[in-house]
RNA sequence: UGUCCGAUAGCUCAGUUGGUCAGAGCGCCGCUCUUACAAAGCGGAGGUCGUCGGUUCGAAUCCGACUCGGGCUACCA
């Protein structure tokens, strides 16, 4: 084995062997375990926050496979319509065409081809990241079976009356030309401007004052609202208003939506832009006049001087002809929510279209009752919560949308705008008894991609086929997500499965934080602040590094500051940490927060934590050779991290079921590096490396290490699969054990018999021992290479047998050249002292050592016991707490009290003894 | 607007049902190149657990109020 631990030599070729092993398809006849991959976008690469799930999710797919499940990870990926027909569009700009050039059928080809080019990137970073997802059955949301499976629900639906065509208000992107899903618009804090118009009464006398935000709109006004039971305005109702510039006369009404306190009380309603607006003309029977084209720009509704003009030239046109009419009351600047599109940035308008929507109420009672009942549980659990607001007040959701790329939706109409919906147009024609001269043409939009998505958990299983894979798999184990598409991912499997597959389709949601930066911020291309997990697996140069972050932005004037900030936090670009460094990072991190804070220095340490783990590898086989036979006998030792490894054990299944995989890392890193590396290892050296050891102990020694190193691998290899498979190869042989792979080994359990009770102890006290040498050393400047004379005082009769069994322990380990015992009434020599229960260690002066540093050494600790002392004495001092506390606790407040007591005193003696010599 | 989350060592964060819970890693300060590992070893310093109340024998932990930070959600034109 090299010295050092090298990653990139090891990685690449363990993966390939896996995956020509079949290692990651589902085997065996085990408890079914299954996990739906959370479908990337196919035209897009793994950020930060996928290579955090994944690694969430391949820990617990290969924990699952070795405790003996039939296990599947199902891989693929999402056409992800709006945002890939965005890059192919970007794309076609740059060959000088445009997605309305090529046509529709040319267009979706090439969206075809650049999926094709660009859909391996994903698999390719899977890989790297070690991801053990069943290739053999990866899916695109736009293959040919999960297009059927969109189509038969998508007739399902209809023809049970959940599925409905209309003309609604939607939101409106002008710039993509799509509706949009209200989860779709994102509003944001804007500054603006609330300008006040005067509506002239058409009685002649006055007007009433409105306010609006978006003056454009008020071409398309209906009404003015008055609150019934303002008395300001109660006489004016019925009246009517010459609406300005339009010429058109509008009633003044009474709605109960109206607050009077607002403003002037008056509201100007224009129910084809405004969500609230069209409510009360729905309420009021008014016309709902569009003034609005596709592309935003004011119609041929407007009057001749604004058709054509943009929605905010006209806006200015139109406050600026008010001001010159007399009309404009007052400006103020104001604060407006704005609604932009999500992928688009454009701003939204309300607009009204023939959309098709899921009439979601019916789907989502059930949906709510599932998580109710517990049948579905979230993970943290106060994600619940989130889930049921939003399903309580769910909207229809709007599904069509104005794209190619995307699932067509299954609809056809004739000539007199019938609507025909069925599986293909052949057989809308068989159901309808339509002659072939009927002419048919399919409905030109597609579906929105979170339909396809919602179906992911049974469509990627052949669902509507039947099949075995269904049978195993669904309903699946566990969703790992994040809370940003519990709304839009989340809630729509969990209606679509319960719909179509008479079940949830998954028993726990484990809902994971998001990755930020080192300063909490987002990681977004804008920002210049994003990782690529390739990055920090292979390491990168600064120029590379700046090449990413600062080419392809929307905003090239801030590439300056990018390059400032990235030269400044990686001089030297980022180093190669390893997937494993990577994985046990996103392990550790995994917290139940929600913001993850990636910082470098984490993964820094899980690196060298790697690198200890291999280098405690080479020392065992360095040690250990082939399997041996003969008397063994185990040491204390030996029985000692046999039962430390019991506890890890149990402790990372422990926190594994409880999705807590920071706590599982902590637990094995402890295990590894301050039991096994610190302790273990270094008890074992005396035994293999001194002379007249039993050949049987030094039998058992080497068994317990192989044996212990080879368990602590398969305890780590959820986590860090490649280091451990690599080091198991060369283990397993030594330790008995047969197989091919350490993936499909059992995983460790804690074993049911304990160890011998004096054997650990022993050991707790040869380390108490050590460690108060050290503790004596460090403080007192004693170089940790010289030899001690140790003498020990108030030994009893187990501390001198302890001294003498592993008197070669505390020579190696603590450097101590012999250990004499003194009797009670003996006179010690000035000496250090470190406390071992109550037995009094002591290390002579002899020169070494300063009487007065002692002297303050001793008298620190003394204080600290006696502020220890002081509060238990309180404790036990009130009868309230001696009388209401359980007795276990008052006995152990008693037997802490004794304690303090105890060393208190032996501390005392000790200072009057040296007191006297010096 | 409603709602949720967070505030613990210089930094990033653990702390499960209230009672060894005041912790870890990194950083910092000493001392060591001891043949697995200097990507290491050994030792050390550092915190009124956001504030104020309450419940309790006992609160970082439970309850209430508040301050600050953040998320989601709604919205008055």
């Amino acid at each position: 084995m090299d010295k050092a631990y090298e990653p990139s030599e090891i990685e690449q070729r363990i993966y390939e062997r896996w995956e020509a092993l079949g290692c990651f398809e589902p085997s065996g006849d085990g408890p079914r375990y299954c996990i739906m991959i959370p479908p990337p976008n196919v035209t897009g690469t793994l950020h930060m926050g996928h290579a955090f799930q994944d690694t969430i999710m391949d820990a617990l797919t290969r924990y699952h496979r070795m405790l003996g499940g039939r296990v599947l990870w199902q891989p693929g990926t999402d056409h992800a319509g709006i945002a890939t027909q965005m890059v192919v569009e970007r794309l076609l700009a740059t060959e000088g065409t445009s997605r309305t050039e090529l046509g529709r059928e040319r267009f979706v080809e090439r969206v075809w081809q650049w999926k094709e080019q660009s859909g391996d990137r994903i698999s390719r970073q899977l890989r790297r990241l070690g991801a053990s997802v069943a290739w053999s059955r990866d899916r695109f949301t736009m293959d040919e079976g999960l297009s059927e499976a969109v189509t038969r629900v998508f007739v399902s639906l209809y023809e049970d009356g959940l599925i409905y065509r209309g003309k609604r208000l939607v939101n409106w992107d002008p710039v993509l030309h799509t509706a949009l899903s209200d989860l779709e618009v994102l509003s944001a804090d804007e500054d603006g401007h609330l300008w006040h118009f005067r509506y002239p009464l058409a009685s002649g006398e006055g007007y009433l004052v409105v306010a609006t935000t978006r003056p454009e709109t008020m071409l398309g006004d209906t009404a003015v609202a008055v609150h019934p039971d303002d008395t300001r305005y109660r006489h004016l109702v019925g009246e009517e208003i010459d609406l300005p510039i339009a010429g058109r006369r509008i009633p003044i009404i009474a709605d109960d939506y109206v607050d009077p306190e607002f403003g002037t009380g008056c509201v100007k309603i224009t129910p084809a832009h405004d969500f609230n607006d069209y409510d009360i003309g729905k309420r009021h029977d008014l016309p709902m006049i569009n003034v609005l084209t596709d592309d935003a720009a004011m119609n041929d509704a407007c009057p001749e001087a604004y058709r054509g003009m943009d929605r905010f030239a006209a806006r200015k046109a139109i406050v600026a002809e008010f001001e010159r009419l007399g009309l404009l009351d007052k400006v103020e600047d104001y604060t407006v929510k704005i609604p932009r599109g999500d992928r688009s940035g454009a701003v939204i308008e309300p607009y009204l279209t023939d959309q098709w929507y899921v009439d979601v109420e019916p789907l989502a009672k059930p949906a709510i009752e599932a998580v109710e009942s517990g049948r579905i549980r979230f993970v943290p659990e106060n994600w619940s919560k989130t889930y049921f607001d939003w399903m309580h007040n769910i909207q229809d959701w709007c599904i069509s949308r104005q794209l190619w790329w995307g699932h067509r939706i299954p609809a056809w109409y004739d000539d007199n705008d019938n609507v025909y919906v069925g599986a293909s147009e052949a057989d809308v024609r068989r159901k309808h008894g339509l002659a072939e001269t009927v002419v048919l043409r399919q409905d030109d939009d597609v579906l929105d991609t979170w339909f396809s998505s919602g179906l992911w958990p049974f469509s990627t299983l052949g669902w509507p086929k039947k099949t075995a894979a269904l049978d195993d798999f669904y309903p699946g184990s566990v969703l790992v997500t994040g809370f940003d598409i519990i709304f839009f991912w989340v809630a729509r499997m969990i209606m679509l499965g319960i719909r179509f597959m008479d079940d949830v389709p998954f028993r726990e949601v484990y809902i994971h934080g998001l990755i930020r930066d080192q300063d909490g911020q987002k990681m977004s291309k804008s920002k210049g602040n994003v990782l690529d997990p390739l990055d920090l697996i292979d390491g990168v140069d600064l120029d590379t590094l700046l090449g990413k972050r600062t080419t392809g932005l929307m905003q090239p004037q801030l590439a300056p500051k990018i390059e400032k900030a990235t030269r400044q936090q990686f001089p030297d670009g980022i180093e190669q940490y390893g997937a494993d460094a990577l994985r046990f990072t996103f392990a550790a991190l995994a917290t139940t927060g929600r913001d993850i804070r990636f910082d470098l220095g984490r993964i820094e340490g899980y690196k060298n934590f790697c690198n200890k783990l291999w280098n405690a590898a080479r020392y065992v086989l360095m040690n250990v050779g082939e399997p041996e036979t003969g008397d063994v006998e185990y040491s204390a030792a030996d029985h000692w991290i046999r039962s430390r490894l019991d506890h890890a054990t149990g402790q990372v299944r422990h926190h594994f079921e409880q999705y807590r995989l920071d706590l599982a890392a902590q637990a094995v890193y402890e295990f590894t590096w301050h039991e096994f590396c610190d302790w273990y290892l270094e008890l074992s050296k005396p035994v293999l490396q001194s002379d007249g050891i039993s050949a049987g102990i030094r039998r058992g020694t080497r068994r317990t290490l192989i044996g212990t190193l080879e368990a602590l691998l398969r305890l780590l290899h959820p986590i860090m699969p490649f280091v451990t498979e690599e080091i198991w190869q060369q283990v397993a042989p030594i330790a008995g054990i047969e197989g091919e792979t350490i993936m499909l080994q059992p995983f460790p359990e804690a074993s049911a018999a304990p160890p011998p009770p004096d054997a650990t102890a022993d050991i707790e006290w040869v380390r108490r021992f050590i460690l108060g040498i050290r503790q004596i050393r460090g403080e007192m400047d004693v170089s940790p290479g010289k030899p001690v004379r140790v003498i020990l005082k108030g030994a009893t009769e187990v501390d001198r047998s302890r001294a003498e069994r592993h008197a070669l322990l505390l020579e190696k380990l603590g450097r101590v050249a012999s250990v004499t015992t003194l009797g009670n009434d003996e006179e010690a020599p000035p000496a250090a002292t470190a406390l071992v229960d109550d037995l009094r260690v002591l290390v002579p002066l002899e020169g070494l050592i300063d009487v007065s540093a002692e002297l303050k050494r001793l008298e620190k600790q003394e204080a600290k016991l006696v502020a220890e002392r002081s509060k238990s004495e309180g404790k036990l001092g009130n009868a309230n707490f001696v009388n209401n506390a359980p007795t276990q606790v008052v006995t152990q407040e008693r037997e802490r009290l004794a304690e303090f007591e105890r060393r208190l005193q032996r501390l005392s003696e000790q200072r009057a003894e040296l007191e006297t010599l010096a």
